[in-house]
DNA sequence: GCCAACGTTGGC
DNA sequence: GCCAACGTTGGC
């Protein structure tokens, strides 16, 4: 049997909402999170992320930017097969279906943050000043966000957690 | 709409 | 292996 962490660990997952929002991941209950492709995402993906783990819903390119929810892993790195659809803008005629290059994992709502808590209230909280996030050019679409940094936004975003 | 930051590509 | 050119991300 395969050895357990013991403990989760918690990320943060870029969306833009026009293309798929946290109201639409509650409406869906469950959704593939495809079009990965970069590769210090990708190796994020295949050696980190695992079921369990929590996940902040962030909201990018959009007004307001925000984290939106909560969500959580419930299924481990898998192909995403968007790679070998032609007609997808995430297709990628280079990779090995044998070996493919992009991977995927699959995500659920837990609870949104409501309201949305936005960047710029982030700015301001103490906690977050070394969030990754809010770093300059921090362009990676997964990030790993620290124990304190996921007890510091749930507390502002009024979630509470259950006990697991 | 602008453009800084970053990742990838490809010529050499 | 270097690095200039290019494309993309994403905050502002």
């Amino acid at each position: 049997m395969a050895a357990r962490r013991k403990s989760r660990r918690t990320w943060l997952f870029k969306s833009e909402p026009d293309v798929y929002s946290f109201d639409d991941l509650v409406r869906d209950g469950r959704t593939e999170w495809d079009g990965i492709r970069n590769y210090q995402a990708r190796n994020l993906l295949r050696d980190e992320v695992k079921v369990g783990d929590g996940v902040l819903f962030y909201h990018s390119n959009a007004k307001p930017m925000a984290i939106a929810g909560v969500a959580e892993v419930v299924r481990e790195a898998y192909p995403d097969p968007s790679q070998f659809d032609p007609r997808s803008k995430y297709a990628d005629p280079r990779s090995d279906p044998d070996d493919p290059t992009w991977l995927m994992v699959d995500i659920a709502p837990m609870a949104p943050l409501d309201p949305p808590l936005t960047r710029d209230a982030l700015k301001d909280v103490p906690a977050l000043a070394d969030m990754m996030l809010l770093k300059r050019g921090a362009r990676l679409s997964i990030q790993p966000v620290t124990a304190g940094e996921w007890k510091a936004v749930l507390a502002l975003g009024g979630v509470k957690e259950r006990r697991r």
